[in-house]
DNA sequence: ACCCAGGGTCATA
DNA sequence: TATGACCATGGG
């Protein structure tokens, strides 16, 4: 401890959630999550992306789309051998075959997406985290972007992203992080929807932990470029 | 040729 | 609790 002088408070006070979010709204504009249709286009969506680049995922949903078969009676009905055939664009196809089918099935027990939108979110949460291929960032997305309710997700993206910026250690336990954000921001489905996407193409752009990251200097959210960029 | 993507499950230790 | 293997396609 020497006797210089420190900076007041901290040399550079942490940005808040609120204002990283309006850095990344100003500078990539809004994102206009989710793409779907449908409420269980999202759905299928969130289970298709899985791990695997979203151009991908379109055209699985086309392959399904063709077929008359984006429906939880359709995908139920389907022999296991051609919906895996439909999904194959996607990866994993076998595996997200078997996944698509718990939850449609699921869905038809719960007596339909109708049915689904009248619960509270609390346990429709609960519910989908419970089918089998649904964890908690499958959940969340669907509960976010099909049932427009205030969740928070969180991804690679999220984690990585703010690590950086020393907002969080980024290992921390999914729930915790959750929690911490939900708090922050306040209940507020179109914020969580447009943050959650504006995260993401952040980081699709070009941040990707790198030494060098173009995406969050242009942004002005960058550690590094706190005292040099604007 | 290599790396990774809008994760989740399962088997080990 | 915490790693590691596995799933599989398509784009950079």
């Amino acid at each position: 401890m020497t006797s210089s002088r420190r900076k007041k408070a901290s040399r550079r006070t942490s940005p808040s959630l609120r204002a990283v979010y309006q850095r990344l709204l100003r500078t990539y504009g809004a994102q206009h999550w989710w793409p779907g249709d449908s409420r269980f286009e999202i759905m299928v969506g969130a289970v298709l992306t899985q791990n695997t680049a979203w151009t991908n995922v379109e055209r699985a949903i086309a392959n399904l789309k063709h077929a008359r078969a984006l429906t939880p009676e359709a995908i139920v009905r389907a022999p296991p051998r051609r919906l895996a055939q439909w999904l194959k664009p996607s990866g994993y196809f076998n595996v997200k075959a078997k996944r698509l089918r718990n939850m449609c099935q699921w869905m038809v027990e719960q007596g339909g997406v109708g049915a689904l939108a009248r619960r509270n979110t609390h346990d429709l949460r609960a519910a989908l985290i419970a089918v089998h291929g649904i964890g908690p960032e499958t959940a969340d997305d669907i509960a976010l972007y099909a049932f427009d309710r205030p969740v928070f997700v969180i991804d690679a993206y999220t984690r990585r992203f703010f690590a950086r910026l020393g907002m969080i250690k980024g290992d921390e336990g999914y729930e915790t992080l959750r929690h911490m954000f939900e708090d922050d921001l306040g209940a507020d489905a179109q914020v969580f929807n447009e943050y959650h996407a504006l995260i993401v193409r952040h980081g699709k752009d070009v941040c990707r932990m790198r030494p060098r990251c173009d995406a969050c200097r242009f942004a002005g959210i960058c550690p590094a470029a706190s005292t040099s960029q604007r």
